[in-house]
DNA sequence: CATCTATATACGCTTAGCCATATATTAAAG
DNA sequence: CTTTAATATATGGCTAAGCGTATATAGATG
């Protein structure tokens, strides 16, 4: 089956992607402004600033913890990970997000600022997920 | 004569905007996410970047500083100043803005690590300003 | 194989938000 | 008062970008 446009090819405005080289620390290019487009969703700054205090976290959890539907949750992942603030890694059925590891430092000092004095902000969907029955086991695979 | 709506009218998903009270600081219930919505123009970001550097510029210098339009730049500067963003004062004929004096600390902390981190990309900006003849002169009034 | 679950993406629709242009406003200068 | 200059705002049009819904995909389980 054909569809008319890819995902992807809707979101150059948003962020710039390189459709056939996977996303690789290339971060000097990257425009102040492409960022703070990716903060100015509410549902994407949520997951980053959630990712950023659970370290990973998988769409079930997010969708839960915010109280969206899923479709809308990935699809903001989607462009998180297109403008490669996250990564992702899939472990059985489940994608568990977080924090590119080469995020410039100006980057993580932004995240963290706004996290640091916007608490109250968050507070309520760390609380739901917290209470969340049955979130997915973390397998880590040691190299 | 009678508009069908005025421009801050327009504005309300980008700005809570309280038309009748004069700004107060009143950045409590200032939302990440507001913010992050007006560093995510490129317009805007470079005026208020612009305007950290240099304490206080008009529209004029704006305008030549980014080469853009003059109805453009006081849109957004409106918008920066709906948001409580920055403030301006009138000399003569010219509008001068500076930063909001009641900003939240971690707001002032955004916008200079992203400043301290992207000079290349303010530092043409700042030259041409620093090119133009016949900048208006500030005059300050002590109190 | 079929079924269930978690996730990803396409599609169509709607709206927020940006722009250029025209015009209003205000102050200074003649 | 008229003109000039700097700025602000309205209007209307266009597009980016968001959303819900439906469906595709892929792994797990039987």
């Amino acid at each position: 089956m054909m569809y008319k446009w890819p995902l992807l090819a809707a979101m150059t405005r948003l962020v710039k992607v390189t459709h056939t080289t996977p996303e690789q620390p290339r971060f000097l290019s990257m425009k102040p402004v492409s960022l703070f487009k990716c903060f100015s969703d509410e549902t994407r700054l949520l997951c980053l600033l959630l990712i950023r205090c659970e370290e990973e976290l998988c769409v079930c959890e997010l969708t839960q913890s915010l109280g969206l539907s899923q479709p809308k949750v990935s699809r903001h992942l989607a462009q998180l990970k297109a403008c490669g603030l996250v990564l992702d890694r899939k472990q059985g059925l489940w994608s568990f997000y977080r924090l590119h590891d080469k995020l410039p430092c100006w980057v993580m000092t932004v995240i963290d600022t706004t996290l640091a004095d916007n608490a109250t902000y968050v507070r309520p969907y760390l609380k739901r997920l917290n209470k969340m029955g049955s979130r997915p086991d973390r397998v880590v695979i040691c190299q």
